[in-house]
DNA sequence: ATAACTGTATTATATGACTAACACACTCCT
DNA sequence: AGGAGTGTGTTAGTCATATAATACAGTTAT
């Protein structure tokens, strides 16, 4: 069973892209894995204080990509192989750390800056 | 004069808050001095080929911050002391890096693993 | 079977971001 | 003085996001 925070929610960005992103980060970490059950709509609406519709927008999102399946009138499940498990993985880790990366590079630090940087961040 | 180049916008987020991140971005790397020039309404309008009220709601709220002044009928010029300049520049390196920090633990790598990583992808 | 829960769908409303098309007063240069 | 360019303000419209209040049909467990 999959199982929600509610920390999950930050100010940055749509509630839905959070939730999928969520998802995405715990199958990639290996946290979830496949054939998991996931909250309801209702359910991980309440607990995050969001409208079922913002849910279900994200849930449905991430149908349509093929990482959970969803049966009208039964409970939602997590469906990933190991060759999704790694696309998602690459893809997490690429996108933010390349945006990372252009970040620090027009703020005109190099390479050895950066990691400097990151070192003494990392706590 | 501050010039701007037209890759400036990308589609992440608001245009008035990318605006707003490259003129900061240009100050914290000494790119952008004090007292110079920047763009009018309209000419930054033309340039990105966005909405003149876009641009103005971006310089208003950079003029709330103190970054630029702004007088009735003249051109609009940066106002950053020294001080000014470090502050900016180390809200968006801490982040910055705080943002992918977290990302990186969350998928479960550790400081050397995300050291590692952004060395790879560095260039 | 029946009750509770599930996924799915519909309609309406509100807000923020962005665009469009203006209008006005001020500054600066010739 | 006059005109071009400037900052500023207003009104209206579109689109994406999120909420609110329902409704219906399928499943699951008792």
């Amino acid at each position: 069973m999959v199982t929600f925070e509610k920390f999950v929610l930050e100010d940055t960005g749509p509630i839905y892209l959070q939730i999928i992103r969520y998802i995405k980060q715990g199958i990639a970490a290996g946290a979830i894995g496949d054939q998991e059950e996931i909250p309801s709509r209702r359910a991980l609406s309440a607990l995050l204080g969001v409208n079922p519709n913002t849910i279900q927008k994200a849930y449905h999102l991430l149908e349509e990509e093929g990482v959970i399946t969803s049966r009208s009138g039964a409970k939602s499940y997590t469906c990933v192989n190991g060759e999704t498990v790694e696309r998602i993985r690459r893809e997490l880790l690429e996108r933010d750390t390349g945006s990372w990366i252009r970040s620090m590079k027009q703020l005109g630090l190099d390479k050895a800056e950066a990691v400097k940087l990151a070192e003494e961040l990392w706590d």
